[in-house]
DNA sequence: CGGAAGATCCACT
DNA sequence: GTGGATCTTCCGA
């Protein structure tokens, strides 16, 4: 891949509302700079908005503000990471002004660049992979580009981890339909706020 | 201070 | 399709 088309997103890119940045993420290249020197790229296939306090399946719902989730109160264009069942780490851009609590969280990735890499990181060695298998999931992804909690709160615009501008998919490309895992929340639990490329088969659940 | 639930994933049937 | 793994966080008592 050409090396002079990685430029990052610029930050006013994230400060709008979450629905329009989970749509402008799609097709957009999550860069990871590893430890051991290697580049990781994955093209953006799937993403999720998270309103904030209005929105019930949001960790910010009603205006919650814990250690937990400080990060996710930044201004658009940091990390949101966060830690779930025991064992996963989800990775989210927070969107919008500072304060507002809102946030996308990247749902599936298509490798692109390091995917002998990011299978190696995966446990996926010597086995038959799938479309998915790699980066189709939220918890999949950040265990696939070494994600961890370290990077809560951290820019995306610059360092290690940073979304660059690809080519976007096209609106008419794009299928939208409820969250995943957000079943508890109400009537929120219905929005259709869940985002992915129509007809890729890297995306985590291919119903949509 | 205890308990319950969670923006998930995997193996198994 | 179902259930288990695994543990941090949060809220209620």
């Amino acid at each position: 891949m050409k090396t002079e088309r990685l430029t990052p997103l610029p930050v006013a890119f994230y400060r709008r509302p979450a629905e329009e940045v989970a749509r402008g993420l799609l097709g957009r290249w999550l860069v990871r700079q590893a430890d051991d020197g290697r580049r990781l790229v994955l093209r953006i296939v799937e993403a999720e908005a998270y309103l904030g306090a209005p929105d019930a399946a949001s960790h910010a719902a009603g205006g919650r503000r814990t250690a937990r989730n400080e990060s996710l109160y930044r201004p658009g264009g940091y990390a949101y990471v966060y830690f779930i069942y025991g064992m996963h780490f989800c990775l989210n851009a927070v969107s919008g002004r500072r304060g507002v609590g809102s946030a996308v969280l990247l749902r599936a990735g298509e490798p692109v660049e390091g995917e002998a890499s990011m299978r190696e990181r995966r446990g996926l060695d010597g086995r038959r992979v799938r479309p998915g298998d790699v980066a189709g999931g939220p918890g999949k992804l950040c265990q696939a580009l070494a994600i961890g909690g370290a990077f809560d709160g951290a820019p995306l615009y610059r360092g290690p981890l940073l979304i660059a501008s690809g080519e976007p998919v096209a609106p008419d490309e794009v299928a939208a339909g409820p969250r995943i895992g957000v079943a508890y929340a109400g009537e929120a639990a219905a929005w259709p706020l869940r985002f992915a490329e129509r007809g890729n088969r890297h995306v985590s659940r291919p119903r949509l």
